[in-house]
DNA sequence: ATTATTAATGTAAGCGCTTACATTAATCGG
DNA sequence: CCGATTAATGTAAGCGCTTACATTAATAAT
C-alpha cells in the first residue's frame, strides 16, 4: 500500500504492462495502431490502477487541450442558457469539454475572459454578437484561435456566425403588429451599445414602420438592462408619454415580462389596455399572463450547430462557414387587434 | 517580424529583460521576492511581448490549476443560474476560474464528469446535494481533491454542506398552508431518487402534516423531471384524485408554474379553486399570475459563501465547515384561506 | 531461404513552467 | 574593514505527457 497516495501516472501503466510509455499513450489515442495483445494488456492496467490521463501534461505535450471556451453575457436569466447547454451536449459528444464564462454585458471583462481562455489554451472561442473591440478579433487571429459568434448573423462580418437575423424577425414581428392596427409603437430595449443583437432588433422595429408609412424617428426606444425590474420600471415611464403608445415592443422576453408587470401595477390589462412583445420565446413566454407574442428562436439548433461547426473548424482547420437560421414570429395573447 | 507567430513563453520575457527565467517567473508570482528594478524591466517587457503564461505548463510545474470544478444538474432553467453566477463571481476575485458541467440529473454523467475535472486537475469541486454513490466520496478522498456540497445542509454528512435545510423549510412552507385551513395536501416532487433535496422536500410536508394531525401517508406525492409540462400532467392528475385536494405543494417553482398551467387547461383559478406552492423563489414565481407562495432561498448568498469556503479549504489546506443559511417562507397570492 | 515491406514497439526529446538549491550581491554589527 | 547575515538572482531538475525517429518483429514477395 503506497503511503503517499499520488495518482497513478503513464509510466506506472507503462510498468505494469510491461511496454512502453509510448505504447500506452497510443492505447489510448489511438488504440488501432497497437496489436490487440498488447491492447489487452494495457487496457488491463488502466483499470487496475485506475489510470486517468494528467490534463495539464497532456495539453501542453500535445499542444492541444479539447477545450472551449464560451462567454456569454450573463446566465442569470434563461436567454442564453438552452442555447448554451444544447452547445455542451453536442461538444461532449466530439470529446470537447466546455469552458464557460459571463460577462456581465461588459465589455472589458469579456476582453479579460477572452485572454484567460486563450492562455488556458482554450481549441477555440465561442463570442455571443459582432459588436466589439477590432483588437480582440485582431488578437484571436494572431494567436490562431478559431472563434465562431452565436446569436448573430452577419454574412458580412469577418468572423463566421451562426444565428438569426434580428433585424428582420424583429422587422417580421412589427410588420404583424402594424398589421393589427397598431400605429403609436414604443420600445423597451436592451442596451445596444455594443450589442448587435438589441441593435439590429430596434433597426427591424424602424424597418417595419418605414415600411408601412409610419415615422421610425417616433420610436424613441428606451434603453435599460435585460431584466424585469428595469423592465417594469422603462414600461411606467413610457405610459406617461403622450400620446401614450398602444403598443410595446421589447426587445426581449425578459423585458416583456417586466413591462407586464409595470403593467399589472399601473392597474392596465394587456392586452385590452396596452399591448406588449417580447423576443427569444423563452419558457417564461408562455407561462406568463397572457402568455407573450414573441419571436421563437431555434436555441438548442443553434447551440448544436454550433458545437459542430466549432469542431470541424478546429479538426479541419478551416475557416467557419456562417448559418442563418429561421427566426419566427409566434402569435399568443397579448398583442390586440385595434379598432 | 516573426514568420510563424507563435505566443511568446517565459523564456522569452527573461531574455528580453536580461534575466532567468526563474525571476521572471517569482515577479508573477510572488512579486516581492524581486527588487523594485528588475521587477520593473520584466515588467515591461511582459507588456511589450504581450505574455500571458502557459496555464498547462503552469498547473503542471505547480500542481495547481486554480480551476474548481462545478456539476449542476441542469443549466436550463434558473434553479442553479443566480447561485452559480455568485459562485463564479466570487471565485474570479479569489483568482480562481469556474469550470461548470451539468449532469442533467443523471447519476451515471454525474460520476463521469467529476473524473473529467479531477483529471482535468481540479483544485476543489462544488456539487449539488449529498446524494450519490458513497464510492464518489472514496474517490475524492483518495484523490484529495477537496468537496463542497451546496444546495443542502446536513451536519451529519460527511461532506462538508453550504445550504438550507431542505426539509425544515419545507415543513414551515407547509404549517403555513395547514394553518389556513388546508387539509387535503397533494404534491407534485422532483425525482427524489439520489436527489436528497426532493426528498427532504417531501418529508418536510410529511413532517408537518403529523405534527398537525394529519396522515402523512395520504400525500403520495407524484414525483417528475423538474420541468413546466411534467408539471402540468402531474397537476392534472392530481385533480383527477377523489378527494380532490385543496392544495398542490410543488418540489420547486417550475413545477409549480407547470402546476399553474394545468390549472389554466382545466379552467380552474388559483387560488379560489385550488392553492399553489413552489419553492425556490426563482424570479419566476413573482412573475406568474398569481405570484407564487414559495419558500426563498438565499442563492447569491451561498454561491458567494460556497465560493470563500472553498478557496479556505483549498488555501488553508483545512477540512471545510458547513454553514446553514436559513430558508424562509413567502407568502403570495397563489394559496387561499379555506373557510 | 533471403530480402523487401509493413506493422509494432521502444527511445528520448521536448512542451513552458515552478521551485529547491546554489551562487552572488547587498547590508550590517563590531 | 571583515566575516556573518540576509536579500536577490541564477541553475537546473523535474511535472506527465506526445510524437518524431530508431529499432525490432512479423509478413510478403521473390
Amino acid at each position: 500500500m503506497p503511503e503517499t497516495e499520488t495518482a497513478p501516472t503513464l509510466d506506472d501503466v507503462a510498468l505494469a504492462a510491461r511496454v512502453s510509455t509510448a505504447t500506452v499513450s497510443r492505447c489510448i489515442n489511438d488504440p488501432k495502431k497497437v496489436s490487440q495483445k498488447t491492447r489487452d494488456r494495457v487496457e488491463a492496467a488502466i483499470d487496475k490502477l485506475g489510470y486517468t490521463p494528467n490534463f495539464a501534461a497532456r495539453s501542453m505535450a500535445a499542444k492541444r487541450t479539447f477545450t472551449i471556451g464560451a462567454i456569454i453575457p450573463t446566465m442569470e436569466n434563461a436567454i442564453f442558457a438552452r442555447g448554451i447547454q444544447a452547445f455542451q451536449e453536442e461538444l461532449y459528444q466530439h470529446g470537447y469539454t466546455l469552458l464557460i464564462s459571463s460577462s456581465g454585458y461588459k465589455a472589458e471583462a469579456e476582453k479579460e475572459q477572452i485572454k484567460t481562455l486563450v492562455a488556458r489554451g482554450a481549441d477555440a472561442l465561442l463570442l455571443i454578437g459582432h459588436d466589439r473591440d477590432p483588437a480582440i478579433y485582431d488578437y484571436l487571429e494572431r494567436q490562431r484561435v478559431p472563434t465562431l459568434v452565436a446569436w448573430s448573423y452577419d454574412e458580412t462580418a469577418q468572423t463566421p456566425s451562426i444565428g438569426f437575423d434580428n433585424r428582420t424577425a424583429m422587422r417580421a414581428l412589427a410588420e404583424t403588429v402594424i398589421a393589427k392596427g397598431h400605429t403609436s409603437i414604443a420600445m423597451i430595449s436592451g442596451i445596444s451599445q455594443q450589442n448587435d443583437r438589441a441593435r439590429l432588433r430596434i433597426e427591424g422595429v424602424k424597418d417595419a414602420m418605414l415600411a408601412r408609412g409610419l415615422d421610425p424617428d417616433t420610436l424613441d426606444p428606451i434603453e435599460v438592462p435585460y431584466n424585469v425590474n428595469d423592465g417594469a420600471s422603462a414600461f411606467v415611464t413610457l405610459m406617461s408619454r403622450h400620446p401614450r403608445p398602444s403598443i410595446v415592443m421589447c426587445g426581449n422576453d425578459v423585458l416583456a415580462v417586466g413591462a407586464l408587470r409595470g403593467a399589472a401595477e399601473l392597474g392596465l390589462n394587456v392586452p385590452e389596455d396596452i399591448s406588449i412583445t417580447g423576443y427569444d420565446d423563452l419558457e417564461l413566454a408562455q407561462v406568463v399572463s397572457p402568455a407573450l407574442t414573441t419571436v421563437r428562436v431555434p436555441h438548442r439548433e443553434m447551440g448544436r450547430n454550433a458545437a459542430c461547426e466549432i469542431v470541424d473548424m478546429i479538426e479541419k482547420k478551416r475557416k467557419g462557414v456562417s448559418q442563418k437560421l429561421k427566426a419566427t414570429v409566434v402569435e399568443r395573447a397579448s398583442v390586440a387587434q385595434v379598432q
